[in-house]
DNA sequence: GCAAAAGTGTTCACATTACACCCATGG
DNA sequence: CCATGGGTGTAATGTGAACACTTTTGC
């Protein structure tokens, strides 16, 4: 390769840059969703010989007017039919090797949904939600992707309340209480939990109880969307365990 | 635009992707060094005409055999002379019209360097360090770009004991506490601030002094990398004020 | 001797952890 | 009445923040 400093520069002088422009540019998005106390994620089966039967994260080509969240956000809308769904950028994935059409760079989104709020569109290729936990192989390299955004989710949750875009409009303590321990894989103090998430003043009482539970019910909760946005404005949200 | 799921998709069904692949990928760096107890910037003066003589950060297109990696550390090499540099990917930029050549998405890299320790080639574009803190205006998206690498930037070092690649190899308390003030634009305690690198058990006392200040001189240490290695395989490292 | 920074401990407030019993509901 | 989870408080420990004086060196 010819060394870049005997080249002139792309944000430096004018050149001709035509032989650069032969990049697919692509999204994957880690959809997670909870159901049955478990942390789940949209897979898809490939259809590539390569891949033959591998599941496959849903991602899509970018247009070349379309810049990357708008591409992920037409994945996600295509897919699950939703909107409005929490997205996140989390990494870029490059390997030359790393798609069999062609030298594709893809970037890793991770997205949080309402496993059971929303209706799976195209059912074909087997659009289905998978335990996390369960995943040993993956088609391309979205092994990798998923564990990365799976980390960023980890970290994620613990800095700033996203969690809540899990959980139905309202929710038990039981159930947010098993979600972060789905997500972060440890078993958390009940009474503990229960102090700091009210400390943090982003819970609201709806005055309703669960129902059709085998046990005594719950209190259920709604999260305080404009308390939040209030506190972002002065300082970040931390809910460390 | 033709919905997505009239279309096959790339990570499922075989398909004639070639209008596709008509982008091109750069890298972004944003370089921090640390000198005259300011934090600063390698920047570059663009020649193209729609930013004349605005700043750039350095940057290139990706080859096409490259990743995305591999093309930061060519891009810092050619420019600093330093191998081994610290070097963490961190955003995609990729507003359809972010660059007058074409469609570029680029993958914004931040690095950590000693400003004092290497040479500065391809002086042509006048290459300079630049107080981070002064920067008001630059060229394409770049503002925005350093912006979020300097959050970036101020996040890590509070997770993990990347800041001393921005020193030298010895280094003084007060060099260290006056570099996190800099990044951190906060003031801390000197007295809770040594207290707290001492109990990380990073900081190596090498038995020598300072030299040639104009006040009594203070012990030198290294960073422990031996320890930081068994310490990161075990939990992480937070550094927190 | 003066200016400048090195070096050094204690106290207080707050946050985190560990831990056990009674209550309400469905079956 | 039994199984299941809901709901509650306190004590001990650890962590972060605030704070002042003496020492060493160069000039």
């Amino acid at each position: 390769m010819t060394p870049s400093r005997k080249k002139p520069n792309i944000n430096c002088s004018p050149v001709d840059t035509s032989h650069f422009f032969g990049f697919a540019v692509s999204v994957d998005c880690v959809i997670f969703g909870f159901d049955e106390n478990v942390l789940k994620v949209l897979l898809i089966k490939s259809d590539l010989p390569t891949f033959q039967d591998k599941w496959s994260l849903l991602g899509d080509l970018v247009e070349l007017d379309e810049d990357l969240d708008s591409a992920s956000y037409r994945v996600l809308k295509d897919r699950t039919g939703l909107e409005n769904v929490y997205l996140e950028q989390v990494h870029t994935f490059s390997s030359v090797g790393r798609h069999p059409a062609g030298r594709v760079v893809s970037t890793a989104y991770f997205s949080l949904v309402n496993a059971r709020h929303h209706q799976l569109r195209q059912l074909a290729n087997e659009l289905h939600w998978h335990p996390v936990a369960d995943i040993q192989e993956m088609a391309f390299d979205h092994m990798e992707i998923l564990n990365t955004c799976l980390a960023a989710l980890q970290k994620k949750i613990q800095e700033e309340p996203i969690i809540f875009n899990l959980l139905e409009n309202k929710f038990s303590l039981r159930e947010l209480q098993y979600l972060y321990e789905a997500i972060l894989g440890v078993k958390l103090d009940r009474r503990n939990f229960r102090k700091k998430l009210f400390t943090t003043g982003l819970l609201v009482d709806v005055d309703e109880m669960e129902e059709n539970v085998p046990h005594r019910p719950g209190k259920l909760y709604t999260f305080n969307h404009g308390r939040y946005s209030n506190m972002k404005k002065k300082t970040f949200v931390g809910i460390d365990f």
